[in-house]
DNA sequence: GTCTATAGATCGATAGAC
DNA sequence: GTCTATCGATCTATAGAC
C-alpha cells in the first residue's frame, strides 16, 4: 500500500498536451510514450483502458478544473461583474491567449466525435450555463444572460481558432476586449 | 487525349467529407477509397503526392467556392447590406447550420496544423478582409470595420464548435441572427 | 486508368521478465 | 511498476497485371 513512484494523475498534464497538439488520433502511443516518459507498459498500467481512458481522464481532469477554477467561481457568491471579469482573465491564462488548443472544442469538432461527445456536452453546457447564472445575478434577464452567455463562449471557441489559423495572439485578446464590452454594456 | 471517365475534380466532394468527419489523420487511405469509389491505385493516380496533395486540393476548392460564392460578392458593387446578409445565408446552408465542420477551421485547431498554416492563413484573412471591405463601404470606419469583421467570422466559427458540442443547430441560427443584427447595428 | 497484391512502417495492445 | 519484445491489424505508398 505504499505511495507509487508516479501516480496516474502526474502524467496527465503531459498526456493532455499530446491531446491537445496531435488531437485523439494523431496521439500515438509513441508519442505520449515520449512526453511523459513512460513506456507502454506502465501506460497500460495506469490506463488499462488504453488511449480512449487517457483521453477520457484528460478530459476529466480538465473539466474539473473549469469547475474550480470558471464555473463555480461563476456560481458564487462574490460580486457577478468581478467573476465575470475574472472567467476572462483566467481563461486567457489557460489557453495562452489562444495558441493553446481547447481540446474539448477540438474534440467537438470530430476528432473522436462520437466516443467523448457525452463529456463535450457536458462541459460546455455547463460553462454557458455558469455564465449566464452571473449574469442573472448581475441583474440581467434570463432570456438575455443565457444568450449573452451562449454568444461569450463560442466567441471563445472561435477567437481560438481564429488566433491558431492567423497565428497572432492579439486576435484573442481583442475578443477578450470585445466579450467584457458586451457583457458590461448589457448589464446597465 | 481523350476526357478520362473520372477527373481529378470529381473526387473533391466526397474526399472532402471524409476530412471533414475524421480530420486528416483519421482520414485512412481505405476510408478515403470507400468514400470516393475508387481504389488505391486511382487515388494515387489523381494524387501522386498521396493524402496530403488530397487534402490541399480539397483546401484549394473550398478556397475557391468560398472566393466565388463569399468573399468576391463581399467585395463587389451591390448594396453591402444585401452582401453580409446573403454572406450569413450562403455559409449557414454551406455548413449546415453547423452540423458540419469548417475544415479550414478543423486544420487550425491542430489536425496536420504545420502542413497547411498557410492556405489556412490565407482563407481566414481573405474572409474578415472581404466583410471588412464591405462594411467600409456600407460607412463604417476602416478600424471598426476590421474589428466587427473579426468578430463575425470568429463568432461563426465558435458557433460551429458550440452547435456540434451541445448537437443544437439552433445554437448556430441564433449564432447567425446576433451577428446579422450586429453588423446592421453599428451601420446606424 | 483502375485494379489487386503487397511492401515496409507504424499502429494499439499484450505478454512476461525483472 | 516498468521495461522490452512482439503480436496482429492497419497504415501509406508502390508495383505490376490488365
Amino acid at each position: 500500500m505504499r505511495r507509487p513512484l508516479t501516480e496516474r494523475h502526474e502524467v496527465l498534464p503531459a498526456l493532455a498536451e499530446v491531446f491537445r497538439e496531435h488531437g485523439f488520433e494523431g496521439a500515438s502511443l509513441t508519442r505520449i510514450g515520449q512526453a511523459t516518459g513512460l513506456g507502454k507498459g506502465s501506460l497500460y498500467h495506469f490506463f488499462p483502458g488504453g488511449k480512449t481512458e487517457m483521453a477520457a481522464a484528460v478530459l476529466a481532469e480538465i473539466d474539473a478544473w473549469f469547475e474550480a477554477h470558471v464555473f463555480a467561481p461563476l456560481c458564487g457568491v462574490q460580486d457577478p461583474e468581478r467573476a465575470v471579469g475574472a472567467m476572462l482573465e483566467s481563461i486567457g491564462r489557460y489557453f495562452h491567449s489562444g495558441r493553446r488548443v481547447c481540446l474539448v472544442g477540438l474534440f467537438a469538432l470530430g476528432d473522436a466525435r462520437g466516443t467523448f461527445a457525452r463529456p463535450v456536452r457536458t462541459y460546455f453546457r455547463r460553462w454557458v450555463d455558469a455564465l449566464a447564472s452571473a449574469l442573472v445575478r448581475g441583474g440581467l434577464a434570463p432570456a438575455s444572460a443565457a444568450d449573452l452567455a451562449e454568444d461569450a463562449v463560442m466567441t471563445i471557441q472561435g477567437a481560438i481558432v481564429l488566433t491558431r489559423a492567423l497565428e497572432d495572439p492579439r486576435v484573442f485578446e481583442r475578443a477578450g476586449s470585445r466579450v467584457r464590452e458586451r457583457l458590461r454594456l448589457k448589464r446597465r
